[in-house]
DNA sequence: AGGGGTTTGTGAAGAATTGCACAAAGTCTG
DNA sequence: CAGACTTTGTGCAATTCTTCACAAACCCCT
């Protein structure tokens, strides 16, 4: 079955959502001036198995070396290549609320190859703040920034209400991925990629989790089934 | 196969992180005045597909009425009690930079079952600083808090080389429950339960999503593989 | 050059999750 | 009250994800 190489590889969805852990850490490891890791030290510092840690580099092609173990700045290029940030992500955030104001000064964007290039607010109240370096646009300059700066990502932190208003107007605007942090579905065509943070949602999944009897239904009728019970514990 | 009513259920992981998403949606529409729903339309709420919802809701039994679907205020009160926000979680916030801020004036929290009773940080000159309705707190009043207000749930926004410190200080100060913010591995004793909200992970998802050649690697040898590609694409 | 030790890469097994198809159970109409 | 219609609940199949087990590949030492 093997074909030529060079061929295009398909990777798994769970593996994609991992690949950035790996290259944080890899690049942690740098930092401190660590050349070479083996797979069960690298998958310490990322929090996963090493055997998932191969198997997900797996998919990458073959960039360690037996006996020895992976060149940090081999493998960083390897995976920042995969993932797309061997360039730099203009990114526009809708929405100057709390949580709008808090990720435009977050640093960790940058550090990662996200550029917040720009900043609005469908409030004429809040246009013309400054945030950080930035002056919040209003909607209506959305289509002309995205052309001109190049934006392929737009984050969402607007409220619940007005988040498909400001989905729609980041997808006329030729936005084809958006960062969510407003708790509701959103409705995108289906070339437009759509990630959705939920904070209260993190928090219920713990809350459920601390439940000393989570899961019991106090009335209800029969059938029992065998499943799992865990959820996101970490060791 | 069939046991005992009032049998305690187990309730997969996967299915656990969409549940209050399903509750949200329910608070939602109740709150616009409507009392039933059908699967179809809960489902296109929530952004899932109606099969899925209705395997995930007959984890708790079942709720709905064939043929005409689910009343609104009580599946609303089951999803509650099966995740546990039957009743208010004081919530205690470590790290007060432009993060922790933003997430203690966050309103969500408070509407989905979640009061922040409490923030902290370590350094010394934030300390004493008022934020919203409350005051900076050092980490030595963790312990104290901890116990008086029943603190189970804590968040984590500060630095990622504050992270453990911060960590290590909530597990001993008897938290067993974590949202964490920063971008590293946390190590924590195995009774306690940690969820990580990763901002530049999802920007990297989704910057791969928008790479046209994602995945491709450019120099390797064989070993062609099926597998999947799509990664969290909404439609 | 050969042998021992180490670590990667990966088929295959196992577990979990999703989606399908349809019976069961209810409402509504005539 | 029978039959048409609707919508739930679920066994089963398909898919995806994780873990295991081990051969392949490399280093180092003698």
């Amino acid at each position: 079955m093997t074909m030529h190489p060079l061929e295009r590889r398909d990777i798994p969805a769970a593996t994609v959502t991992r690949l950035p852990i790996y290259l944080r850490s890899l690049q942690d490891l740098a930092s401190r001036g660590v050349t070479g890791v083996s797979s069960d030290e690298l998958a310490a510092a990322a929090g996963v198995r090493s055997t998932q840690l191969r198997k997900d580099l797996s998919h990458l092609g073959s960039h360690g070396v037996r006996g020895v173990g992976y060149d940090v700045g081999h493998l960083t290029a390897q995976l920042a290549h995969a993932l797309g940030v061997t360039r730099i992500w203009p990114v526009a955030i809708v929405g100057m609320g709390n949580l709008g104001r808090a990720l435009a000064a977050y640093s960790g964007f940058a550090t990662e190859g996200f550029d917040v290039v720009a900043v609005l607010d469908r409030d004429p109240t809040i246009v013309g703040e400054r945030v950080g370096e930035l002056t919040v646009l209003p909607m209506t300059a959305l289509p002309r920034l995205v052309e001109e700066r190049g934006i392929a990502i737009g984050v969402l932190a607007t409220s619940p209400s007005g988040a498909q208003e400001a989905t729609d107007a980041l997808v006329a605007a030729g936005v084809e991925a958006i960062l969510t942090f407003a708790p509701v579905a959103l409705t995108v065509p289906p070339t437009v990629s759509v990630r959705r943070v939920d904070l209260a949602t993190e928090l219920h999944v713990l809350a459920f989790l601390r439940q000393p009897d989570a899961g019991v239904i106090p009335s209800s009728r029969g059938t029992t089934r065998a499943g799992s019970t865990k959820v996101g514990r970490a060791g």
